[in-house]
DNA sequence: TAGATTGTTAATCGATTAACAATC
DNA sequence: TAGATTGTTAATCGATTAACAATC
């Protein structure tokens, strides 16, 4: 039985969820014309615990930063980015061209990540052999063989969760590593794959809860209250 | 200076994330005609601690599972339902009638959690008036009317991350208590407000992360290995 | 009964925050 | 220099996991 790993290249999961929130950040000061940032500031207006940020930013950082001074902008969106791996670019498939994986398809932010979507499958023959967003669809049974002669690395699914398992080890045969999950069902992977959920049931069940929380308790509400 | 609370409704962040999963998963073995389950073989197929998943099913059951035999599959998922609030219906307006916005307003699968999107805003006057997802677009300056006079609690903003704080601002002004916000950018909010992210960069940062590690390690690799 | 499974208390682990000396 | 800010070590906090008595 194998251990879940939190760390992804010695870095806790938790630091590499804040690790775009700075980067955006900091591209937006760059673009204000910010030269230099300190951690107190960034903490401030992205309300974080500057100590926090500290430690975020020695992570990524390849030059210290200064006292009184703090950090170099443009280096740290630099150094940023090279960490996160934004600028090796990987190709992606996606499978499953509904309304959703024809909005990700269309959707061009994705490079400035290094993922580039370059190919589609679908199972419904209307949609096989038509392009969406540029990108051409392919029909289900040339997936293991495309995706290995493309050299694809990232598999995206947005088929309807009860064939996303299957989906999911059929992208796994043909070589994809890494694996954006946007059904709502847990996947079951070997151990070297990564599976990213894009568990959109998680957010609005936090919605859906904290409304009927404030509802029941009648107005606005704290965790320190016992009621 | 307030606190970020962790908690909704006396349940942990992590326990909230988890109860979807949960969700879902239970639906499927009651589909499939299990009536009783037990922690262990729970923890067993969704990979987690099965004393975790006993605590998590202690925050929601109603009544307490036997010993020997489990809890009943079907007071499981009612009892989740119930706690989530799934059954009170809340009503949503999407604001951003992109490529993401239009397959938002075309997903059925929201109601099951009980949102519903009613309405929409954009800002691009072709796109007012009509209809996507049977779900009426109105121009921009009707937000804080329209919201407020529908008594609508959830904002969805799926507009670039440059106008998503002006937008969140005219959503709470409109009424609204909590926000799904689809751009990359951090939102600030009164507190009464809930923020949540489906913020799609932190998935892509990890994907892009991981394969950039592995590419790194020439393979395979574990955290414990230290090189 | 025997043993699988429960719920709970205690131990462990990891992440956040506080305290502080170093430094530009 | 004085003081803002750095990086790091120690304390705290919260969540996970282990241990175990209760029970059907």
């Amino acid at each position: 039985m194998e251990e879940k790993k939190n760390l992804v290249g010695g870095i806790s999961r938790k630091t590499l969820e804040r690790l775009p929130m700075y980067h955006h950040y900091l591209e937006r000061k760059y673009r204000e014309g910010t030269e230099t940032i300190s951690a107190p500031a960034i903490a401030l207006d992205l309300q974080l615990n500057e100590v926090q940020v500290r430690k975020d930013l020695a992570m990524v950082a390849k030059t210290a930063g200064k006292p009184k001074l703090g950090y170099v902008v443009k280096d740290l969106i630099r150094d940023m980015e090279e960490f996160l791996g934004f600028h090796n670019t990987n190709q992606a498939a996606l499978v499953g061209v509904g309304s959703l994986g024809k909005a990700l398809l269309s959707y061009k932010g994705f490079e400035q990540y290094g993922v580039e979507i370059v190919l589609a499958f679908d199972s419904d023959g209307r949609r096989v052999n038509t392009k969406t967003g540029g990108k051409p669809v392919f029909p289900m049974d040339k997936l293991e063989n495309l995706c290995r002669r493309m050299n694809i690395h990232i598999g995206i699914i947005t088929v309807p969760a009860e064939y996303a398992q299957e989906v999911c080890d059929r992208l796994v045969g043909g070589g994809v590593r890494a694996i954006w999950n946007f059904a709502p069902t847990h996947l079951t992977v070997p151990d070297h794959v990564l599976v990213q959920n894009e568990n959109m049931a998680v957010s609005l069940a936090a919605l859906s809860k904290y409304l009927y929380e404030v509802d029941k308790e009648g107005g606005q509400w704290t965790e320190e209250e016992d009621h």
